[in-house]
DNA sequence: CCCAAGGTATTTTTT
DNA sequence: ATACCTTGGG
């Protein structure tokens, strides 16, 4: 297709943020509106209009599966692969320049990524060489202190604490850190973005360089880019770059994470001469869906404002249910599910989100009982497995005897003699000489530090390394990982177990192999010049998390967080435990800007739906092994009436309702969620009922009118028999 | 070195 | 309820 006739396609808002002249430009892109496209177009358009070069366009997302995306359907706009295009996620890209320029960024050539579990260790071994009380300062509370900091674009040297209280110690721990990690030539998360930002700030021709190259910087889910990167991003396109910033401030929901909302805003500001394009025609959703939607998160403050909208049709009701119990509610899902599948609907198509990972247990179950195929999305991610990470450390390792970290992970697994006493004395001494433990473990051999138990067990660690690296040399990367898995005792040691995880674990260490050979593959058609086969999957295997290659063959009904489902779409959406203190959250009902965050994520729950949305609560939910009351959640108030309709479950015996002797029913005569109606205000749906007797008020979310607030004996309420 | 017992926390997690 | 981690004894 020729890119008129793309253009053709396009509706008006989009089309002019397409075709925007070269400059600055915010596109404020709601749920639904065609932002992928409009990305991948305004790329295309640059190529074929302006005559812009690939090799002078930078397109920064936050995930790799976006990334990868928007790559392909770029080549397929374009006819072929944009060549020295590119593309990529904050950290890929990032992790890119720090390895073509280790020697300006002060990095040791084979510099290491940390991912979360390794930055766990490594500051958990700091807190310690510090003889801190690991009781008193939990190295989690730490990792999240340090992160905080780096997000914020703060050093150890940087940040200014109190001269007592925790932040003093927190500063200390923060500062080692850094320390063992320059020693280590390792690099987190958060460094990769910090470290290039201070790179190309420090060298002027660097940054001369870069600034010149990229003419076009695009931006995907700017409202998630936390103050690192927003950094990022001026510094790159402070030679006069246009910058395109897509995002939808409606939709943030990783502010916890420290992504900055008000980058949206400051953007008009700090960038100069931006037009702001809106695009809020809707391709997704039902109006009643996108009104229910846009209703709820009109109650946020402090909006840019937008309000989606569709050509489409009306659309059914939002189902309310009322569930006894979260095992209820989860049959309830359960028994509408089969009916749907029955009726032909594809089960993945369909998807029940939730706010936090535990609520999936019983979900899963009552699937698992109606033998309906699910998938849970979330998790432990492959290359995060503790036995693919150990498959990787003997790797690392033998590429680089000086990668503590590695070392640290396998010097004893399997299990070869080498406790934690044989491991401390190494570490200090590693301290003291400013060695690598590698170095440290062979000084120690040869001056027989140790007994001779030990000093054997460490002959045989060395040796077994020697043998590898002998063994691998010569070898294309699939060979190597096979040989690593099979010498280093790695396999012997996780076929003991023969149980399901002994079996999945196997499975994962074979599954490395496959990764390793499809990487040599992919390698060869990479521009990633000159780095080293090795080194650049292991980057791959840190940077990615590998859930894009695990697809199942079977169609299957989706369960994840609703964090986990933006981005996403199905026909069919079921946001379960719609309850105050689970949904919203009960560490975020007291302040107003994490109940707006929350209701954002109710928000974006909400608009995943095409065709049906169903919300669920249940009246007393198990948790924390304690039965907890809530009431319905807040949100579900804040839906206009007129678009929700209470539903029941199909009818069954009592018998299989555990909940049967829970009297449900408030004196007056009402339950909850009860379908009602009124004379003035017709019909409508009980949300809540206080207090007793005369005085008993009871909330109802009428069709017409809004949620309303009535005392009982006043307002004459007839029930009504719904669906 | 391995196992069992007890203590503790328990929202969300693109990289 | 539960999972995870630390710690003490065999």
């Amino acid at each position: 297709m020729s890119l008129d006739a793309w253009l053709d396609n396009l509706n008006v808002p989009q089309r002019k943020a397409v075709t925007a002249p070269l400059g600055n430009a915010l596109i404020l892109a709601g749920a639904g509106s065609g932002k992928t496209r409009v990305l991948v177009s305004r790329i295309a358009w640059l190529v074929r209009h302006h005559n812009i070069s690939p090799h002078a366009i930078l397109a920064v997302t936050f995930t790799n599966k976006a990334a990868g995306e928007m790559r392909e359907r770029l080549t397929e706009m374009l006819e072929s692969p944009a060549q020295g295009l590119w593309v990529g996620t904050f950290h890929g890209l990032c992790h890119r320049l720090l390895r073509r320029h280790f020697q300006e960024a002060n990095l040791p050539e084979q510099f290491h990524i940390l991912d979360s579990d390794d930055q766990l260790r490594m500051i958990k071994r700091v807190i310690s060489a510090l003889n801190l009380d690991t009781e008193q300062w939990p190295a989690k509370q730490a990792q999240a202190f340090i992160n905080n900091k780096k997000d914020e674009g703060l050093r150890a040297a940087h940040v200014h604490v109190m001269s007592y209280g925790p932040g003093r110690t927190l500063l200390q721990i923060y500062s080692a850190y850094e320390q063992a990690c320059q020693t280590a030539g390792a690099i987190d998360f958060a460094e990769i973005l910090l470290r290039t930002h201070e790179m190309l700030r420090q060298n002027e021709a660097l940054l001369a360089h870069y600034q010149k190259r990229f003419n076009m910087i695009l931006v995907d889910e700017f409202q998630d880019t936390n103050t690192i990167q927003y950094a990022w991003i001026r510094l790159l396109s402070g030679g006069g770059a246009s910058v395109m910033a897509v995002g939808d401030d409606d939709q943030s929901i990783y502010g916890w994470r420290g992504a900055k909302v008000e980058n949206i805003e400051r953007f008009s500001r700090d960038f100069k001469n931006t037009q702001t394009i809106r695009l809020e025609q809707n391709y997704r959703s039902t109006a009643t869906i996108l009104n229910a939607a846009n209703a709820l998160i009109a109650n946020n403050k402090n909006r840019m404002g937008k309000e989606l909208w569709t050509a489409g049709s009306e659309g059914e009701k939002i189902a309310l249910y009322k569930a006894f119990n979260e095992l209820e509610e989860a049959r309830f899902i359960s028994d509408e599910i089969t009916k749907a599948l029955k009726q032909g609907k594809p089960a993945d198509e369909m998807a029940i989100l939730y706010r936090s990972n535990a609520q999936s247990r019983v979900l899963e179950e009552a699937l698992l009982r109606a033998g309906t195929p699910y998938r849970i999305h979330g998790g432990v991610r492959y290359f995060e497995r503790a036995e693919v990470k150990d498959t990787l450390a003997y790797l690392r390792l033998l590429s680089n005897t000086g990668d503590d970290t590695a070392f640290e992970r396998i010097i004893n697994l399997p299990t070869r003699g080498i406790g934690g006493k044989t491991l401390d004395e190494m570490r200090s001494i590693a301290r003291a000489n400013d060695t690598s433990l590698w170095e440290a473990m062979t000084q120690c051999i040869e001056s027989k530090h140790f007994t001779a138990r030990a000093a054997n067990a460490l002959c045989n660690f060395r040796d077994l390394i020697s043998e590898l690296k002998g063994s691998v040399a010569n070898l294309n990367l699939e060979e190597q990982v096979k040989i690593v898995i099979n010498e280093s005792g790695l396999h012997a040691h996780f076929s003991k177990n023969k149980d399901d995880k002994g079996m999945a674990r196997i499975e994962n260490l074979q599954e490395l192999v496959s990764a390793a050979r499809q990487f040599r593959f992919d390698y060869d058609g990479m521009d990633d010049e000159e780095m080293p086969v090795l080194l650049s999957f292991l980057g791959h295997a840190a940077l990615e998390s590998g859930d894009t290659q695990a697809s199942e063959e079977e169609s299957s009904v989706n369960l994840m967080t609703l964090h986990a489902a933006k981005g996403l779409e199905f026909s069919r959406v079921f946001v379960v435990g719609m309850e105050d203190g689970l949904f919203p959250s009960r560490r975020s009902i007291e302040e107003p800007s994490r109940l707006e965050e929350e209701r954002r994520l109710c928000y974006v729950g909400m608009t995943r739906a095409k065709e049906q949305l169903v919300l669920t609560y249940a009246e007393v939910r198990r948790q924390y092994g304690r039965e907890e009351y809530h009431r319905p959640s807040r949100f579900l108030a804040e839906i206009p009436g007129e678009h929700l309709q209470a539903v029941r479950g199909s009818v069954r015996s009592h018998s299989h309702a555990p909940a049967t002797s829970f009297n449900s029913q408030h004196e007056s005569g009402f339950t909850l969620g009860q379908a009602v109606s009124h004379v003035k205000f017709g019909p409508g749906i009980v949300l809540d009922i206080e207090g007793t007797g005369a005085h008993a008020r009871i909330q109802v979310n009428f069709a017409q009118s809004g949620t309303k607030w009535l005392v009982i004996a006043y307002a004459n309420l007839s029930s009504v028999e719904s669906v």
